[in-house]
DNA sequence: TTGAAAGCGATACCAA
DNA sequence: TTGGTATCGCTTTCAA
């Protein structure tokens, strides 16, 4: 806890006896150095206990070696892996991570774009396509590489990787009809973009089906989580007691409709089918198994990770092919299991 | 997606036709400039759509805004509200954190140490005490304020806020105990000391009570997801299929238990009860609900940030009382409800 | 209220 | 292989 000053790069140099330049050497090109001075300079760094000050350095290099990413929520398991992803492409190049959570909030992630961008990163991963014209405006004039990932757009930034959630909840839906359902529900939490497009896509369906949605849906102002699944089904049944089959907006609100079954004892799948979305490590382990709609959040994330690295140290120029459509595909486990079906399936989409 | 050199404060300067530091105060402080040449530079700011250097400013007035925070973890919801919590101080105290996820790994989180402290934090937050020798070194060396969060020591590196796990264990297996359980099985993860911790808690508990433990232990090296709930008490089922209680290193197991339960037909708590550790938000949902073992991490993350705020804002003392034990307490639900017991009721320790 | 000059801690470029 | 010098973009005295 002594507030005694930390040790600069020229506190090594003098103490070392050599120049500044040196002692930046003996870290940035160390074969650069001879043998013996390289030696000499270590030591007095750790002799020290030295650290670069990495401020300093990105200052007078004008290389950060930060990438700044926004998600919208680190609550559910969703934006773990492909944060994941990202680290395990972008730190091995000695690249860090800023990581700012906006919590699903426009306005928060204005401010963490502005925010950011003060850091000077080399380039920004945004979750989702929804940013404010400010927002974009910003990461427009940076001039650095953008990529927006999760969702798919007409006009991206720059790069872009994701995939249509409307068309998502669409083939949610008739995966469901298929299967002989009609009085399809959806519950949902507002708030978020990519859920209100799954949403889009089962209304869509559902009109093409020409089946009602009177009293199917139910739908959120707050964050989801398990619990509200249950209450948002319970919602349901009291307006329509007959539903045969319901479609979330993510797997937590699956599980708690779960839960809400057994409460009540009705069987899933029998009385009651369920396809959540995401794909969650749980939803291969409840009981039933849940269904899902599994997304590609590991791939977009080392594609996105991938794609600015060689923008940043190769040649500067951007991939082949600028936007990316992962699509998704819906997995088959208990929770839809027709009693003549197998064991597990999955359908893939796009 | 232009590349030309983003605008600095010289060049809003020239073009408002003030002096730099004119607009480094239109920034900074804008009060000390008259309401005419504050206006003019703020539309100049606007039109270059100019964004501070945090860098350089950082760098020049030797005052980062920046705070370290190391979690072992995002995957499970535990560091969620955690992290939660220190953003909600900080960041409108003007105070940026930088979150690396180390996962459960010492060796990385000896590099994030070091490379956030290349950034100059001007205070850092770790979760645990288990850090190795040179991580408190270089901790210790950089004079800023450290905060340990999650877990007690006697030998702190600086501030400390936590729990003992091992009491908690302890109380646990006693808790378990009182309801007539005897054959009380822990399942844990490897890799987090805290676990570990809690697991000595359990050895312990079961020793003092003369209670054997041979077969009811079941433990892995992987990361832990719902799943290996299932697996591990398979696990001990196989030794012995008279266990009558589960206490489980975390919340996630404690749910893949309580699943594997429903997949062999043993009722909660009738056959088998059940307690978790966090108190996540499912303990609440399930069917039955889990008890669990609550852990006061916003409090935690709330302390550790307001005492940093306090030091590097205020005197830079340190607050009054250096290490608190913030207790834990265990949260009865169904899965270990007896036939006689009520309703909810949580049961406080330390 | 405004501005000029001197650094913050490192790196790049050019010499030696 | 080693070192001097200017500079990165901003803030902090100190003066006007």
């Amino acid at each position: 806890m002594n507030s005694k000053r930390r040790a600069t790069l020229s506190d090594v140099a003098r103490e070392a006896g050599v120049s500044p330049v040196t002692v930046s050497r003996a870290i940035r090109h160390p074969e650069m150095l001879s043998a013996q001075l390289r030696e000499r300079v270590e030591t007095t760094i750790r002799a020290l206990n030295y650290i670069p000050n990495h401020l300093a350095s990105a200052l007078a290099s004008t290389r950060t070696q930060i990438v700044g990413v926004i998600v919208p929520s680190l609550t559910n398991g969703v934006f773990d892996d492909y944060l994941g992803a990202i680290q395990d492409v972008l730190n091995p190049a000695g690249i860090q991570v800023l990581v700012s959570n906006v919590r699903y909030s426009v306005e928060q992630e204005e401010r963490a774009v502005e925010t950011l961008l003060g850091y000077h990163p080399e380039a920004m991963i945004m979750a989702g396509v929804d940013q404010t014209e400010r927002s974009q405006q910003m990461l427009r004039g940076s001039g650095i590489p953008v990529v927006q990932t999760m969702d798919v757009t007409d006009r991206p930034i720059d790069l872009n990787i994701g995939l249509d959630h409307s068309a998502a909840g669409y083939a949610a839906v008739h995966y469901l009809h298929a299967q002989g359902h009609r009085k399809i529900a959806h519950l949902t939490a507002r708030g978020d973009p990519r859920a209100r497009r799954r949403h889009a896509g089962y209304q869509k369906a559902m009109d093409d089906l020409g089946l009602p949605t009177a009293g199917l849906v139910a739908l959120s102002p707050r964050t989801s989580d398990v619990a509200m699944g249950g209450t948002l089904f319970s919602d349901v049944l009291a307006e329509d007691p007959n539903v045969s089959a319901v479609f979330t907006c993510n797997d937590d609100l699956a599980l708690g409709t779960l839960f809400e079954c057994q409460r009540r004892g009705m069987r899933v799948p029998d009385d009651v089918a369920i396809v959540g979305f995401n794909d969650l490590e749980f939803c291969g382990a409840s009981v039933p198994t849940l269904s899902s709609v599994s997304t590609e959040r590991q791939k977009m994330g080392t594609w996105a990770a991938q794609s600015i690295l060689e923008i940043i140290r190769g040649s500067g120029k951007r991939p082949a092919q600028r936007s990316v459509d992962v699509g998704f595909s819906i997995i088959t486990r208990g929770s839809t299991r027709l009693p003549a079906a197998t064991t597990r399936d999955a359908k893939k989409f796009s």
